[in-house]
RNA sequence: GGACGGUUAGCUCAAUUGGCUAGAGCAUCGCGUUUACAUCGCGGGGGUUACAGGUUCAAGUCCUGUACCGUCCACCA
């Protein structure tokens, strides 16, 4: 092969990409230095929760950050982006049932938390090194585990804060319950769900009448829970029976009818019976009747106990089941309406809520709401609309944060209780972190007794994710720069987890250090399948990204990904990929060409601009208002535009006009060295340019053209230490643009004369005449017979 | 029921603070390859900007209403 073919070798991303993948990880190209001046960027990445592979959806909203996250380095920002996982609670302890085939609560406690354990060091470097894949330009040694000794340390010490400041706190409630996962679970871990069901009229005797009533219910498995009847005191059906009462079926039991301003007149019959508890409008039901006692009737595992006397050990769907029949045998069931409503599930198992009354540690912070929507206007919100929702959500919080779960693999709670007194016993800072399963305290209780029981709950894994600035500011050693990096500058994520992870973030940072956690907040959207809907494993619709990238490559992907801005859902299209890959190629391609024409090309600082040829100062123009643009446009974190605008310049600009205009000058025999060398100086400028501007969004390909070509000349060790190129417009006369702009349409022009007649555009044509109203236009006469091959053509000046 | 987004070419999206003939990519049709790339180039066709009013010299853009789609939240025993 002679050197000449070697500058056409093909392109291969397999292979280059995990090339520049270990050379950046080798050479720490990313590493954040503490000690280097300047101003500095930090992003609390999101940790992903390990529980299972990347989804198309993480490397969409990955790459975003990190388009951002490059841009800024190559604007000369110190750069402090870590890389975390969050590897405990729910979805790990989901992941590692199903890795190992195995159901927590058939095993061990310890023997499941070292299974966990143990899956997890299998699983983690492979699901860390599909973030690496698809190039995310994190400092990997600033990394963190949410289940490492460092972090239970901190999510102790900060639960410990809270409870000093009277901010946690333990009580016996009905609380929001997942019979599946038999934990007590928060307001945000709800999802709703539409469900078919029946609505079922119960008729029921008034005690010392012959008169009955009928309410109306979705679950009248709960008759034997059931508290209260009650009416509307204004209904005139039913007033005269206020403090009557009536008896129920099956049990028996006497119930008050009691006046109740919260019923609606118009739903069902206008009579309502109320469970322990049958869904959240019961429990509100008893906080406004203390009085009344519940009888609960369902274990953590979701059956039924002795209470419900001949249904217990039956579920809820089979305790239904076997009622209805029960009532219909008695006569109590009037009918049955078949109804469609939305019930609350459990978002992270998909099963029914219930309410149980159990203890549950929360903690307090109703009374902040003002603050939280406080805080929410102080940092920026890209989309700006986002924040909407994030008010949206703590107008509607109802209830403290609920922390406390009831399962194994998660940070306990620091803390015992006196087996005397029940009084709380809290470990010491020094003794974290501390699992109280296994010590106990060293000192007394104040009640002189000194045996104690261990609180055997974990933390919400919330409740140390919301902590991953801290965490993450933390791994730097140097308390001034610690200190410096606080707030943060940037919070991405998608959009799903706004009520979570975003909204706890911030509730944190005021509960612990009133100051907001960081400055701005990007929200990411979804990939949607190609119809506009949500991809999921039982549609069968879910895209993986490793299958994108052995097929495309990742650069392709992250070039896709940057089509939708923030904020903004992307439907997955192979068409769109393919248009990615095109671009990628293209680049390779015009790359190779003009490597090809700068073999012994020398870089030189001392070129007079001036001197140049006015189509060379048209692209440099050009290239200008892009880089203008382009900043503009990350300014705003629009990278989509961004993008857009470098991909302008590059495909229509630089290759269909500059490259096809100077081809010819630097085929041509007669032209002069001195001329060629001005093409190759705007050839070698300009691409250098287009790779930078590139280079936050499609980081391997540009590193590989840079080693390539550029290294022998230029200084960094890598194009992702580069800077984005300056401009400087003042250095060329705008002008020229609308005059390079009118030879372009003449160009156009001709291409049209020479495609109507079925022409191939190289034909040469002896003559041509021009008319414009520009004198100037003259000037380019020879360019334009050289680029459309033309003996001879005539300008025409008209006024 | 509440909040927020959206509706522009067959599809996916653009269109500064209202301002020249509403633009790209994909798809489609026609033409064109010795000299980076057919993973290409050139050209053509394709739009009553969801609908109805209003403001204005001027509306895709602003205002009012309607319809439809999407997302989040709350929900009814």
């Amino acid at each position: 092969m002679s050197k000449e073919k070697s500058f056409m070798k093909k392109y291969y991303p397999k292979n280059l990409e995990r090339k520049w993948q270990k050379f950046w990880e080798k050479e720490k190209i990313y590493k954040f230095n503490s000690k280097k001046k300047g101003e500095i960027f930090s992003i609390d990445t999101p940790p992903p929760t390990i529980s299972g592979k990347m989804h198309i959806g993480h490397a969409f909203s990955y790459t975003h950050q990190d388009i951002i996250a490059r841009y800024q380095r190559m604007k000369g920002k110190n750069l402090f982006y870590p890389f975390g996982t969050d590897d405990n609670g729910l979805p790990t302890e989901k992941l590692v049932e199903k890795e190992n085939k195995v159901k927590i609560f058939d095993m061990e406690r310890q023997n499941f938390i070292k299974l966990c354990r143990k899956t997890l060091k299998k699983l983690r470097p492979g699901i860390v090194q599909e973030w690496k894949d698809i190039g995310i330009s994190c400092d990997f040694d600033l990394n963190y585990s949410t289940i490492s000794k460092e972090v239970q340390k901190l999510s102790q010490k900060f639960f410990i804060e809270l409870y000093k400041k009277k901010r946690a706190y333990r009580k016996q409630a009905p609380c929001l319950w997942c019979p599946q996962c038999q934990t007590a679970i928060a307001q945000a871990d709800l999802e709703d769900k539409e469900r078919k069901s029946f609505l079922n009229y119960i008729k029921v005797n008034i005690i010392g009448t012959n008169k009955y009533v009928t309410f109306a219910t979705t679950r009248p498995e709960l008759l034997p829970a059931c508290v209260g009847v009650s009416i509307h005191p204004d209904d005139k059906r039913y007033k005269k029976y206020i403090g009557m009462k009536v008896k129920m079926p099956l049990t028996e039991a006497e119930i008050e009818i009691i006046p109740d301003k919260k019923t609606d007149m118009n739903y069902g019959t206008g009579v309502v019976y109320y469970c322990t508890y049958g869904g959240i409008e019961c429990v509100e039901w008893m906080e406004r009747h203390p009085n009344i006692k519940p009888i609960n009737i369902m274990a953590p595992d979701g059956k039924y106990n002795k209470k419900a006397g001949k249904y217990s050990g039956l579920k809820t769907l089979e305790a239904r089941k076997k009622i209805i029949e029960d009532l219909k045998i008695t006569g109590a069931l009037e009918k049955q309406e078949s109804i469609t409503h939305i019930v609350n599930t459990h978002e992270r198992c998909g099963t029914d809520i219930e309410f149980i009354s159990t203890k549950q540690w929360f903690i307090k912070y109703l009374d902040l709401k003002k603050d939280f929507l406080k805080f929410g206007r102080q940092i920026k919100w890209f989309p700006e609309y986002m924040r909407k929702r994030y008010e949206n959500w703590i107008k509607g919080l109802g209830w403290d944060w609920c922390i406390s779960r009831q399962r194994y693999f998660g940070i306990p709670f620091p803390l015992w209780y006196c087996a005397k007194c029940d009084k709380i016993k809290l470990a010491k800072i020094s003794e974290l972190p501390i699992d109280p399963l296994h010590y106990q305290p060293k000192t007394k209780c104040s009640c002189g007794h000194s045996k104690f029981i261990p609180e055997k709950d974990i933390l919400d894994t919330w409740a140390t994710s919301s902590l991953t600035p801290k965490i993450a500011i933390d791994l730097v050693k140097d308390k001034k720069t610690r200190k410096k990096l606080f707030p943060m500058s940037l919070r991405p994520q998608a959009h799903d987890i706004i009520n979570f992870w975003l909204f706890y973030t911030i509730a944190r940072s005021k509960l612990h250090f009133n100051k907001i956690p960081f400055k701005t907040i990007i929200v990411s959207g979804f990939v949607l399948d190609p119809k506009g809907e949500k991809m999921s494993k039982s549609k069968g619709n879910v895209v993986a990204p490793k299958e994108v990238i052995e097929k495309y490559g990742v650069d392709v992907l992250r070039h896709w990904a940057a089509k939708a801005g923030l904020g903004e859902d992307l439907r997955w299209s192979e068409e769109e990929i393919k248009g990615s890959k095109r671009t990628i190629t293209k680049l390779w391609n015009a790359s190779r060409f003009c490597f090809l024409h700068l073999k012994n090309f020398k870089k030189t600082n001392n070129l007079n601009v001036k001197k140049l040829e006015e189509q060379d100062k048209w692209i440099l123009h050009l290239l200008q208002t892009t880089i203008k643009d382009y900043d503009n446009y990350f300014k705003k974190y629009e990278f989509k535009k961004a993008r857009q605008v470098i991909d302008d310049f590059f495909w229509k600009k630089f290759c269909d006009n500059y490259l096809e205009i100077v081809k010819p000058q630097l085929y041509d025999e007669n032209s002069s060295e001195q001329s060629k060398e001005k093409i190759k100086f705007c050839l070698y400028t300009v691409l250098l340019s287009i790779l930078k501007l590139y280079a936050p969004f499609i980081p391997f390909i540009t590193e590989e053209l840079f080693q390539d070509y550029f290294k022998k000349q230029e200084k960094e060790k890598s194009i992702h230490q580069c800077l984005i190129p300056k401009i400087n417009l003042r250095l060329l006369n705008p002008k020229i643009k609308k005059e390079i702009d009118e030879v372009m349409d003449i160009i156009s022009s001709i291409r049209k004369y020479k495609s109507e007649r079925g022409w191939s555009l190289k034909k040469e044509i002896n003559e041509f005449s021009i008319r414009t109203k520009n004198k100037k236009i003259k000037k380019y006469s020879k360019l334009l017979e050289t680029v459309m091959n033309i003996k001879s053509i005539k300008i025409k000046i008209i006024k």
